[in-house]
RNA sequence: UCCUGAGUAGCUCAGCUGGUUAGAGCAUCUGACUGUUAAUCAGAGGGUCGGGGGUUCAAGUCCCUCCUCAGGAGCCA
């Protein structure tokens, strides 16, 4: 029973069978048929069904019940019985009702709705059962993903949001004033933060909101959203695969044990995720690249604005989604692709030293078209091929000066990746688009609710 | 940013090669009903057909333009 006195909550209600509880809530339906009223109430934490028998109760009461509109607030009081007709197994008869808001003309009702409507009404969607249980999910996740963590020698590192200049200098940057100092930008990763507290404490973990001001529209992109990056140092790339797999078995197997009820309704199916098991698969992008010219998968490319496929797929070019997807059809458990060509990754990763043309990089790629679940690297420890990197990218020299003295003074060998939070409950949770993965989603062009 | 598609009742949609007063289901309101699960039955109200301009005797329908939205590419987690 909760320990706060005054009511009680529907996920306690087996505990409470022929006693009198008080329940409060929100109507998710109402059914009826003459003298007898079915009230489903939600109170956030499982539904209970509420009878009202005209002949049992006050004519007051009765027509109270009968009253009730979808989403209105109420409190009940009742005796609980098990009930096996009744969604959630059990009901209350009651005896006593108090009604806090009775609701006008809910927008959301129990039929069929757009996307375009239920995202406006993002803020009354996220009481609805799917977004509910999707909620419920993401919660988990991110206490499974703490517990890993924390239960794993890891400290908690919390890294700035504002910063002085784009990160990895790839993304575009939100941009704001900042003082007299000129501008600051919103952060797209805390990495290198992270590497400098590794420095300090080992190993480390930041977990927070990034940002990209890219003009991606697509069912995998938010403009805001979570990462949790690790960074350890001492650790090469494959201390760093082994622990990228160790943390995405532990996420799945702690949501099949703690969120079946919420996968149920979500109509998941779990026999897939049940495979989410280590070793998951490992290729290096050259092999990669073999594969996709022995299948025949081409480059697709736009040549004077016209789609042109290359064949076959040239070594050196980045994979996109038709390659990813290609890929990741003939496995039924995440993928790690590792060794990128240089050029098309960061100016911080590390040069192979056994082939200089590839940076120890590594993508992981989840199943059941889950996308890029994770973009990890071993770090480049050398301050001569660091700085030259920067060159090459264009980037500032100055602004990376406290990040080249993490090379100047006990540099060390050390790796880190980032997962994102929302790309891994869209792939547990089965939820067609990321935006129904995150309270409030933040899209090119959607800012409200 | 580019490509493609869509905008008709509160919601989801139909509306043919232009032709009388623009339809359906659900939702809402009224009434009936003792086991409903998206209850059922009977009745009622509800529309600037995204905005503007054009062609035509006549435009929801054809043309131009703008706006809004969708998801795909690129880029990425």
């Amino acid at each position: 029973m909760s320990p706060y006195k005054s009511f009680q909550y529907i996920e306690n209600l087996s505990e409470a069978v022929g006693k009198e509880v008080t329940l409060r809530g929100w109507v998710q339906n109402k059914t009826g048929k003459g003298k007898l009223q079915f009230i489903v109430l939600r109170d956030g934490t499982g539904i209970c069904q509420c009878v009202v028998f005209k002949p049992n109760t006050s004519e007051e009461l009765f027509n109270d019940a009968k009253s009730l509109t979808q989403e209105s607030s109420i409190e009940v009081k009742g005796v609980v019985r098990a009930e096996e007709r009744a969604p959630g197994g059990f009901e209350i008869d009651v005896t006593d009702l108090k009604i806090y808001c009775l609701t006008k003309d809910y927008p959301i009702t129990p039929k069929e709705h757009g996307d375009a409507f239920l995202i406006e009404h993002r803020h009354l969607w996220l009481r609805s059962s799917r977004q509910h249980a999707i909620m419920r999910v993401r919660a988990a996740i991110v206490k499974a993903i703490r517990d890993f963590f924390d239960g794993n020698g890891f400290k908690l590192m919390d890294s700035p949001i504002l910063t002085p200049s784009a990160c990895e200098g790839t993304s575009t940057l939100f941009e704001t004033k900042y003082f007299d100092l000129g501008n600051a930008y919103l952060s797209q990763s805390g990495q290198l933060y992270a590497e400098a507290t590794a420095m300090s404490l080992g190993k480390v973990y930041t977990f927070g909101p990034v940002f990209r001001a890219e003009h991606s529209k697509t069912r995998k992109h938010l403009t805001e959203f979570w990462m949790v990056e690790p960074e350890m140092a001492f650790f090469d790339i494959n201390d760093d695969m082994d622990l990228a797999e160790d943390l995405v078995e532990y996420i799945v197997q702690y949501t099949l044990k703690n969120c079946q009820q919420e996968l149920k309704l979500l109509e998941r199916d779990t026999t897939k995720l049940e495979k989410v098991r280590r070793p998951f698969h490992r290729m290096s992008y050259s092999d990669a690249v073999d594969w996709l010219v022995e299948n025949k998968i081409p480059l697709k490319k736009k040549i004077d604005g016209k789609d042109v496929d290359v064949l076959p797929f040239p070594w050196g070019e980045d994979f996109g989604t038709v390659q990813e997807e290609a890929i990741m059809e003939q496995f039924d458990k995440p993928c790690i692709i590792h060794r990128y060509p240089s050029e098309v990754k960061a100016f911080y990763m590390k040069r192979d030293p056994n082939d200089s043309r590839v940076v120890l990089a590594m993508d992981m790629l989840g199943p059941e078209k889950a996308g890029e679940i994770i973009g990890g690297s071993q770090r480049e420890d050398d301050i001569e091929l660091l700085t030259q990197r920067i060159h090459n990218e264009n980037l500032p020299l100055e602004d990376f000066q406290w990040y080249l003295d993490l090379r100047r003074f006990g540099s060390v060998p050390h790796s880190g990746f980032g997962l994102g939070l929302e790309r891994v409950v869209k792939w547990i949770t089965g939820a067609a688009h990321i935006r129904e993965v995150i309270p409030f989603p933040r899209m090119i062009y959607r800012i409200v609710p």
